[in-house]
RNA sequence: GGCGGCGUAGCUCAGUGGUAGAGCAAGCGGCUCAUAAUCGCUGUGUCGGCGGUUCGAAUCCGCCCGCCGCUACCA
């Protein structure tokens, strides 16, 4: 078996904490690109999951007065709902407790340890008793610790070290013949001068803790949560319990992740891959971070704002819609209430919920809401299918380049030149003549603008799955498209006779809130 | 300190050698089917500063100013 399944993935998240707008960025994109890929006729294994082992973990259960596992297993339904609010399609959900994870980690760490690219080592640094941990030599100020402000000593723990150092050469030579192994192109130049300044071996056990993957040869140690988190990517889909499965899925097509884990992803990642001799992805994509007040969110900043707030007055899709539409994918990106808001009235409430609206309204005033037979095609429905010709291309280039807002912007144009058709075609006019000749272009010119609705419900439904539900329900049309895209996009597909069914707005205006 | 990036209309940004662009916001006009909506028109910019290369630079080079990222295990 080959590979045959577009495969993508968000991180998975770190269950010491709750999720915020930041995860769900990572996510909501994620989620377009999958569902993008499906309208395409793709088979497609979207992941995404959470990492549940790890010193912070421990010390999260320990101040709710639970053990680590309960804890997680009360704070994972915490992001499923939000995925569930946030319609997110993922295929699976894997957390790195379960046993399909655990087991497949421990052969592979088992095998690189047999093979000589793990051995035993000294790890020594700078330790706060009071923080229970390892500081970098470059954190430290004046020997104290930067949290407590308290004498830091000198200390040592056995560990074992993967040899990551050893990979050094392979590494720059993946980024140098796949330049797009990691995007943007800012972010693989980090990690290439990162490279070449020298790679040190990666501690990959600790004994200070005990909640973790054990070693298998050495029960003592429990795994660097690190080295045993990344590897959910290959578990998740079959690596070392369904082979054919896993040939079928792996390599990903693109690990979507934050900058944050930038290394651990363009660099750690595929040196484990590359001692194992797994396949590689094919690429890791980073992307920035939202900013709000020019600041990175953050709980501590008190600027970390619960995606439950915004989708209570936006709704999936103008949340959606926004967190897609607004910024440039690959950098930093300012969040704002106002300019969410902003955004969603002009395009959503103004630009594409009335059009649905207004055309809707005619079709049930002019032909008691049935789609009328169109007549000949003059040189404005010519130009109007082009338009959505335009946006369907649009909407290619923009996945491609993993530029959701450059996407979206080209499908709203064809809601923007839709408004502007029937500003020119000025069916209220027709309809006040009573020629034969009137009626028939009356019809041509609502058909076509249904036509056209038609085509943005399909084009808009990765990104905005609910509202591309609710404009077909009112044009009378099953809920999801299940043709691919290019066949669903044939001009005229709209079946004259459609009973349409003219509803609450899709879009309803909103008020600032504050 | 080193390496890298950014600084373009009020706002968010696109634009890598050839007369400065989009969306939003603002002003004016049209239309009335529609969610005070839609459509058209309008302006605006020393393209961070100084110097250089070039017939010609926002776009290439140098210096300066400001902001930011990376500089290893913090999941």
């Amino acid at each position: 078996m080959s590979k045959d399944t577009f495969y993508l993935t968000t991180p998975i998240y770190y269950v010491n904490d709750v999720p915020h707008i930041g995860h769900a960025y990572t996510t909501v994109a994620a989620d377009f690109l999958a569902r993008y890929h499906r309208l395409r006729g793709e088979r497609v294994h979207f992941l995404t999951g959470t990492d549940e082992h790890g010193e912070k973990v421990a010390l999260a259960a320990a101040a709710a007065g639970l053990e680590p596992q309960a804890w997680a297993d009360h704070v994972v339904p915490r992001w499923k709902e939000v995925w569930e609010r946030l319609e997110i399609s993922y295929d699976d959900f894997i957390r790195t407790t379960e046993e399909r994870h655990t087991a497949p980690v421990q052969k592979l760490a088992q095998q690189l340890y047999d093979q000589g690219d793990v051995y035993l080592g000294e790890y020594e640094g700078p330790y706060c008793v009071a923080c229970e941990s390892f500081y970098q030599p470059s954190e430290i100020v004046d020997g104290l610790c930067p949290i407590h402000e308290t004498p830091v000593v000198m200390l040592k723990e056995h560990n074992y070290f993967f040899r990551l150092s050893a990979y050094q050469d392979r590494l720059i030579e993946l980024y140098e013949t796949q330049p797009d192994f990691v995007a943007p192109e800012s972010r693989r130049n980090e990690v290439l001068a990162f490279v070449r300044a020298g790679l040190q071996d990666l501690s990959m056990s600790r004994t200070s803790f005990g909640w973790g993957v054990p070693i298998p040869w050495d029960p003592a140690h429990v795994m660097y949560v690190w080295v045993d988190a990344l590897q959910n990517y290959i578990t998740a889909v079959g690596f070392g319990s369904d082979q054919e499965r896993f040939e079928r899925t792996w390599p990903a097509d693109y690990h979507i992740i934050g900058k944050d884990i930038l290394r651990q992803h363009a660099v750690i990642w595929p040196a484990l891959l590359m001692a194992a001799g797994l396949p590689l992805p094919r690429h890791v994509f980073a992307h920035g971070y939202l900013t709000v007040g020019g600041k990175k969110m953050s709980k501590t900043n008190l600027t970390g704002i619960s995606p439950h707030t915004l989708l209570d007055e936006f709704g999936s899709d103008g949340y959606r819609y926004h967190f897609l539409r607004d910024g440039t994918f690959g950098q930093d990106g300012a969040f704002s209430y106002e300019a969410m808001l902003a955004r969603y009235n002009a395009d959503l409430a103004n630009d594409l919920g009335n059009l649905v609206s207004r055309t809707l309204a005619m079709v049930t005033s002019y032909f008691d809401g049935v789609v009328p037979v169109p007549g000949e095609a003059t040189e404005a429905e010519v130009l109007l299918g082009q338009k959505a010709a335009e946006a369907a291309a649009g909407l290619d280039r923009g996945v491609e380049a993993l530029d959701p807002a450059g996407a979206l912007e080209a499908v709203m144009s064809l809601a923007r030149a839709t408004n502007l058709y029937i500003n020119e075609a000025a069916p209220w006019k027709l309809a006040k003549d009573p020629s034969p000749e009137a009626r028939q272009r009356l019809a041509t010119v609502l058909y076509s603008a249904t036509e056209a609705i038609r085509q943005l419900s399909v084009l808009f439904s990765p990104a905005m799955p609910a509202a591309s539900r609710r404009i077909r329900a009112q044009l009378g049309l099953p809920g999801v498209e299940t043709r691919p895209l290019p066949v669903a996009l044939a001009w005229g597909d709209l079946a004259a006779g459609t009973k349409v069914e003219r509803g609450e707005a899709v879009f309803p205006r909103l008020e600032a809130q504050g």
